[in-house]
DNA sequence: GCTATATTTCCAAAATAATGGAAATATGGA
DNA sequence: TCCATATTTCCATTATTTTGGAAATATAGC
């Protein structure tokens, strides 16, 4: 992934709108909600919505399907992925104690990510 | 993982500069960086530079050292990888395709991270 | 074609963040 | 104490982002 890349998404979700609008479609899958259920669910009027939600889709953090009239978004589960291998790209190199300790992976586990404990996307 | 810590940290990552400064100090592991080597590594004027760092330190990601004259930041492991858990939280509950071949979790390995393939911190 | 619903675009005002020169602080050594 | 180095704080200027009302667009059904 190119910085460029994962700026925009790093900017997308430095948002408390935003965030919370991604973090409303993570667990949404595939189908996504519509714009209007989004509205609803955090109380905005529909411009600011809107515009929050070119946002994260112009960072490539958000899909758009069309239903009738009604537009569906959903989260982009590899862009996702994407920007969490550029966070922690070389991580661990100095090997100087600290890192170590946080870095052990976790054995993954079966579904039903229970917050606490983070699995690869 | 607190919402607002969340979004501390993801706008104090959202800026060219500071992402830059971060991903100087993952691959550097405890000992850190002086704030002078980040000045010359990208050449900020000092005013600069000392703003994006503290808005870092702020934000929870690095953490601050004293020898002598000279201030080493590091890359703080623990708040990343809080960060990177609190935004894959209740990923693929709805299983809906898309995700599931995403969220695959790939088997931890030994250390050499390529770069291409993330593995937990 | 008309009307209703869902959502977007336009745009100007308001809010927030970034920049960097100059002065201040902290530390170390002679 | 005085000087040099490392870095921060102060602050005014500039740049960027966010907000939401009103108008526009898209689609559906009659």
């Amino acid at each position: 992934m190119e910085t460029e890349t994962a700026l925009t998404a790093l900017t997308g979700l430095a948002h408390a709108t935003r965030l919370a609008i991604f973090r409303l479609l993570v667990p949404a899958g595939a189908p996504g909600l519509a714009a209007g259920q989004l509205g609803e669910a955090l109380r905005l009027p529909p411009a600011t919505l809107s515009f929050h939600l070119k946002e994260l889709r112009h960072a490539g953090l958000l899909t758009q399907r069309r239903a009738g009239r009604t537009l569906y978004y959903a989260a982009d589960y590899t862009a996702m992925n994407a920007l969490l291998a550029y966070l922690t790209e070389n991580c661990c190199q100095a090997d100087a104690g600290g890192c170590e300790a946080v870095c052990t992976p976790v054995p993954a586990r079966k579904r039903r990510s229970s917050s606490a404990t983070r699995r690869p996307l």
